[in-house]
DNA sequence: CCTGCCTGCCC
DNA sequence: ATTCTGC
DNA sequence: GCAGAATGGGCAGGCAGG
């Protein structure tokens, strides 16, 4: 029962041993796989926060507003009271527990089963058009009055699909295999088994497709059951970050790897699969398809493909591009998603290819990317300014000073960057040391892809900014505040004007510095602004007062539809300035207020890009 | 039909 | 996306 | 080093309400 299954959400909950997790979970899918193997898909797809495989649609349009309206409706909650539960716990399904009420219903609840939830979430992300929001809230009103007081708190984390209990896909895949193993009676090791079930999933993200051949085959036969297939998205191969370019070497100087080095784009990462027929699918990082809304790069997939192929698998990066110059992330941004036709085309985009993972009937997962990258140009012809491959040099750890002059091309040439790839896997004869792997690893971030990008690089350009005000955190972070708003400085006006909010760079131990020094009481904090000096378009939950200067790194500076710093000083446009990717690195104690940052110095920054 | 909020998803 | 935390 | 969690800017799409 769905009672059972929010029991083990509470075990997963009370602890954060990973081992424990896996022992609570294998456990229960055991169960499951002996008495009710119906509802394993089910619990698979719940416990990630997911309702379907990734690539096909799968949200539930319910948020914030929807929940609100649940909650007035169920337990009598005020919006008032809403704020001050939630601004208290910091988590929804915590404010829906500490509101429950019996209902006064004279009807007979009947209990909620596993599959009844599970069939309910999928009818919620079903239902669209005009009266779409009454109707998914009646579907929460139906689940709700039949739950008992202990599902109340899942129930409604799910229903904003974010469980919060410590375990996710990968601690469900460990706990899968080795429930299978447990069902099965095989005479195996867990781990093997834990290996084969995720290098299946890696390459065919689906409960739906796997589970069953889990069950009644066990997870060795699943390479042969569930191979990689055209029109389902494998998992990207990821890149380590690393610092600088020297750094990188010096990784890849202990294992004598030759590398290629590829520009990294500023666009939106594609997996592009066509089939014989000339089927062409499009999927996104996170594997969304995405096939309506590039139409032109289908139509040039099929005339730049070589005569010879017939299927294959590839990916790139998918640029705006208007024929001439690469444009910023922000303009392919603005490019419409959805039914998208060829003569309907505002924002012209290119495909710079860098890998092939499927060609003609065969899996490449295994070759190296030498042989890859070999295959990928033999398999299509390069249309210029459409399809072309990344830019790239082939080099080794002794090449420091080529492969610094190539990422800073590449930082002129708009990228972020460059990634970094071994070409060749190196066997390792030495002992203790991970083979450098130049296989395609599918959702693995490994050492043999390595990021080096333009801001984590030393002397990339910081800010020094002022923080103004604050939110209740959520989860985790709901003792703190978080995320904070920062300030920059405009000595014309004598004001502090907002930039961005910031929530990544602070420890917990600075988390609790802030909460004692903006405690709520004291001088340093209010709900209503402190200082004249402080300007924001966007509410705080609490004003600071203005008094110290934080230096934060970032990407890039952005042309703001909401932040209004810079407005006056930006071209072309009435809009300010604001931060992508915004991150604390340190207190400036050694600066004033009045030294931080000031509004020039970001347009100045903003030109220089 | 238009506007503004909400949501999900790209980075 | 970035970053921190516990295991 | 893995796995999970919190949440950044900014966009289109979609719904509600005028």
């Amino acid at each position: 029962s769905y009672l059972t299954l929010c029991q083990v959400f509470d075990q997963l909950q009370s602890t954060k041993s990973r081992n424990c997790h896996l022992n609570i979970l294998t456990n229960f899918l055991h169960i499951l796989m002996k008495h009710d193997p119906d509802s394993l898909i089910p619990v698979a797809y719940m416990s990630t926060n997911t309702i379907g495989p990734p690539y096909l649609k799968s949200d539930l349009g319910v948020g914030s507003n929807i929940i609100s309206k649940a909650l007035n409706r169920c337990f009598g909650v005020s919006s008032t009271r809403l704020k001050e539960l939630y601004a208290q716990h910091g988590d929804i399904g915590d404010v829906a527990y500490a509101s429950f009420r019996q209902p006064a219903s004279i009807f007979k609840r009947s209990p909620l089963s596993i599959t009844k939830v599970y069939q309910t979430l999928l009818r919620i992300s079903e239902t669209q058009g005009s009266g779409s929001q009454n109707a998914k809230l009646d579907y929460i009103l139906n689940l709700v009055s039949n739950a008992k007081h202990d599902e109340i708190r899942y129930l409604f984390r799910s229903f904003v699909l974010n469980l919060r209990t410590g375990a996710m896909t990968n601690t469900i895949l460990t706990a899968l295999a080795r429930a299978s193993i447990l069902f099965l009676h095989l005479e195996a090791e867990f781990e093997p088994a834990e290996n084969a079930l995720k290098e299946c999933y890696f390459r065919r993200p689906s409960f739906t497709d796997i589970i069953p051949l889990l069950v009644d085959f066990g997870p060795f036969s699943l390479t042969d059951n569930c191979p990689l297939a055209l029109h389902v998205p494998l998992k990207p191969m990821l890149g380590a970050n690393t610092k600088d370019v020297s750094q990188m070497l010096s990784l890849l100087k202990n294992h004598e790897a030759s590398f290629t080095c590829e520009y990294k784009y500023d666009g939106q990462r594609a997996q592009i699969h066509l089939d014989a027929q000339g089927n062409v699918s499009i999927f996104s990082r996170n594997l969304d398809n995405m096939t309506a809304k590039y139409p032109d790069i289908i139509s040039e997939i099929l005339k730049a493909k070589s005569p010879s192929t017939e299927s294959f698998i590839v990916e790139g990066e998918i640029v705006a591009y208007d024929g001439s110059d690469i444009n910023t992330f922000q303009v392919l941004s603005s490019r419409k998603r959805a039914n998208v036709s060829l003569d309907s085309i505002t924002v012209g985009v290119s495909l710079f290819l860098f890998d092939i993972m499927y060609l003609n009937g065969s899996s490449l997962l295994n070759q190296p990317l030498r042989s890859r990258r070999d295959l990928l140009k033999g398999s299509l012809d390069v249309v210029p300014g459409k399809i072309e491959l990344v830019q790239s040099i082939d080099a080794t750890a002794d090449d420091e000073d080529l492969v610094y002059e190539f990422f800073q091309e590449s930082v002129k040439s708009k990228c972020e960057g460059i990634m970094v790839k071994v070409l060749d896997t190196v066997d390792v004869r030495m002992a203790g040391r991970a083979p450098l792997l130049a296989t395609y690893e599918p959702n693995k971030r490994l050492e043999s892809w390595m990021k080096v990008k333009k801001d984590y690089v030393l002397e990339a350009d910081t800010l020094d900014v002022v923080p103004i005000g604050c939110w209740h955190g959520n989860g985790r972070k709901a003792r703190w505040w978080s995320p904070i708003l920062l300030a920059v400085y405009d000595p014309e006006e004598d004001k502090f004007v907002a930039v961005c909010k910031c929530m990544s760079g602070f420890t917990d131990a600075f988390y609790q510095e802030l909460a004692d020094k903006y405690a709520i009481g004291s001088d340093n904090i209010s709900t209503q602004p402190i200082s004249d000096q402080v300007y924001t378009p966007l509410q705080p939950s609490y004003y600071w007062k203005p008094q110290e200067v934080w230096e934060i790194k970032f990407g890039d500076i952005t042309v703001s539809p909401l932040y209004t710093a810079g407005s006056a000083l930006v071209d072309g446009t009435d809009r300010g300035l604001s931060i992508r990717f915004p991150r604390f690195i340190r207190k400036r104690a050694d600066k004033g207020i009045t030294d931080a940052s000031t509004v020039d110095f970001l347009v100045d920054l903003y030109k220089k890009q």
